[in-house]
DNA sequence: ATAAATTAGTTACATATGTAACCATTATAC
DNA sequence: GTATAATGGTTACATATGTAACTAATTTAT
């Protein structure tokens, strides 16, 4: 066995982005979790209703890559305490029509400026042209990795 | 309040961060998690372990950033199916030392080269340059998130 | 030398998660 | 038009996970 068939952890980009996802992640929710009561994935899709708003559960999975199962008892719970209202679809009785309630607003208008923030201060470790860079990097990379993965 | 302080997620680097890393390793577990009935975790053990051999469960939380009970729980059920060695350090009789057996040797030879595979294939779509510049980038994001992140 | 604090690791509990099976509705095939 | 397939979403089950409380060993302060 040749030696550089081994894995370098330390080297191999799929770690190194769990890694600092994890830890950025986390650094955020700081933030958020215990002051306003919501968990990671609660919080992705109030952001995420907060910019489009009316989306299914089902338009929701495909835009944040989250399991299905988990939105639908995201949603559900996010419903039960009142920060989403959720209707049906008259043209498909079968889909969701997903909002903000005003609950829901107003906590997306008091964490976006925490996140914002926070990302801020993580992306002063770069240069603005490494910063644009990286944007480009990662949506092609976001491509590739959508592109390698098996159907379901 | 500005529309410039509310949230638009798809722009906004943690969310993409954490959306391609799970994609990333979804797809890496694919090759991994069925043939060799071995979760995402356990695996990230048994390759710190292949690379670094005798390391404490400490030691990879640090590593790793993952979380100790996590680690504790995996190490438990690797050393249970016989694919990891846990011993004593005699020096510190809390620490544990961490070895694969032969077995676990074997899983990591066999599921490196499948996961260098993948990184490869993964990163074809970016030029060698960009990759060196996106390693290098990923090592300052991650000091720097780390700065970020409040003291335990 | 001993009490207090720290560190390594595990356990217990409540909650979160993924998989598969399941309705209900809509689309497709014939 | 009806049977079949596909889609949106939820539920049930087994497992996984995070937090906090815990034991044991070691270090620090006095």
């Amino acid at each position: 066995m040749e030696n550089s068939e081994l894995l370098n952890l330390e080297e191999f980009l799929p770690y190194r982005l769990s890694v600092l996802s994890n830890t950025v992640s986390r650094g955020i929710a700081a933030a958020y979790v215990d002051r306003f009561g919501l968990s990671i994935r609660e919080w992705r899709i109030i952001a995420v209703l907060g910019r489009y708003p009316g989306l299914s559960a089902a338009e929701i999975v495909k835009l944040t890559e989250m399991d299905k199962v988990a939105v639908s008892r995201a949603v559900t719970r996010l419903t039960g305490k009142g920060r989403l209202k959720r209707s049906l679809s008259v043209a498909d009785k079968r889909r969701s029509v997903l909002v903000l309630s005003k609950e829901g607003k107003h906590l997306f208008d008091q964490i976006s400026p925490l996140a914002k923030s926070y990302e801020e201060r993580l992306l002063k470790c770069l240069p603005r042209e490494d910063q644009d860079r990286l944007s480009e990097m990662l949506d092609n990379l976001q491509k590739q990795a959508k592109a390698l993965r098996p159907p379901d």
